[in-house]
DNA sequence: GCTGGTAAGTTTACACCGTCAACATGAATC
DNA sequence: GATTCATGTTGACGGTGTAAACTTACCAGC
């Protein structure tokens, strides 16, 4: 029951897989997902290209619990923003938007990774897991409309993918440069976080 | 001058750049994005594996062309519904989202190498064109609201972003299977592109 | 306090990949 | 008819993921 932690030089590394973990995230921030390959988190990490299949399997094992670490961390600021919003519903859908963005825009390679499902392997519980926790996140914040009559469960669906693909897709945009054009035309010209609070606001429910 | 079609068992293929996009678009399909390489467009092609660089240079070049007729299929596609749908502004952009999710829905791997920036090669000339063309259907399809008093650039420029957001949101979710809990919960249930209009539908411009 | 079992890391090997340089081919031009 | 040059081939290189066999060292049970 010795502390991992303290044994850093020896043949087990104690602690290798959160090891790896952290060294895949600083390199996917880094390098992009383009350099994100078993081998070279093994070099950050100090160990053999072949370690990491202890801990994840294959890559695609790795890199959904980095995915999954990305939901856990992205559910609790989306949560924390609905929170500060209040109760109004329209200022919890406005707060959830802005945080959306605010993440996309400072973990970009988290987030497209996030997103990429045919790198990630869905079954993996931990993944499974935090994408269903995040997703309940976002169905809370986007749901009801009290101040509107019963809708339909169509309706009521329809409106709260509406404006999750209102979010999502202005944060695929942006970190695909799609937006750069026209922010540059613009007065200012507005940067991306400022430009997403105008076009959130240019949208309401039928 | 000859035909080069007429001669397939030559040394010299003839059109074999036109041959490659062919099989690499077909294998796109069917493998998706990580079986499209060099090497198996090559084999398909009856061809070495070196021979791609004479007609693309690197695989992004034979991505980027192969993105770029991509565009422009969807430029085409989005044109022509936005033109069947008359002069409306509310029923254009209506009938733009239709055809966008449509052809994403078609098209799943092109579509989303269409918009995988970090794989393609932005100042492939080719590429720069369609994708310049494709912009500018989006951006007729989704401007002026004759019907609204004059807007500041800003609100202008919110608004189409907010539609092409909302649309381009919508087709990645659907791609990445983000649909299907939502979709399975609902009466029908309704597919992908029925709930599309559903979706359209719940959104208007503040 | 030894000992056997087992989790964790290493080594080696393989198939596949993209890219490059050197070469072969053959069509087009002068 | 000679030459030039685009096009396709060959072979090599370093990189990748994965699997199997092996080594190490921790831990549990006696």
């Amino acid at each position: 029951m010795a502390s991992p932690i303290l044994q850093s030089r020896s043949y087990h590394h104690g602690d290798l897989k959160q090891a790896l973990l952290t060294e895949a995230e600083a390199l996917l921030r880094v390098e992009g997902l383009q350099g994100l390959t078993l081998r070279a988190v093994s070099r950050a990490a100090g160990v053999t290209h072949a370690a990491p299949a202890n801990h994840f399997g294959d890559l695609s094992g790795l890199l959904s619990e980095l995915a999954a670490s990305g939901y856990r961390r992205f559910a609790a600021a989306l949560s924390a923003a609905v929170a500060a919003a209040g109760e109004e519903q329209r200022a919890r859908a406005l707060a959830m938007g802005r945080a959306y963005v605010a993440f996309a825009r400072e973990n970009p390679q988290l987030f497209l990774l996030m997103f990429r499902g045919e790198r990630l392997d869905a079954m993996r519980p931990a993944l499974r897991d935090a994408i269903a926790a995040a997703r309940e996140v976002l169905r809370s914040a986007l749901s009801g409309r009290p101040d509107a009559p019963p809708a339909s469960p169509l309706q009521r669906a329809a409106e709260g993918i509406a404006l999750w693909s209102l979010v999502h897709g202005y944060a695929m945009l942006m970190l695909d440069g799609r937006l750069k054009g026209t922010l540059g035309a613009l007065p200012g010209p507005p940067d991306e976080l400022a430009f997403a609070e105008a076009v959130l606001g240019a949208v309401r429910l039928a």
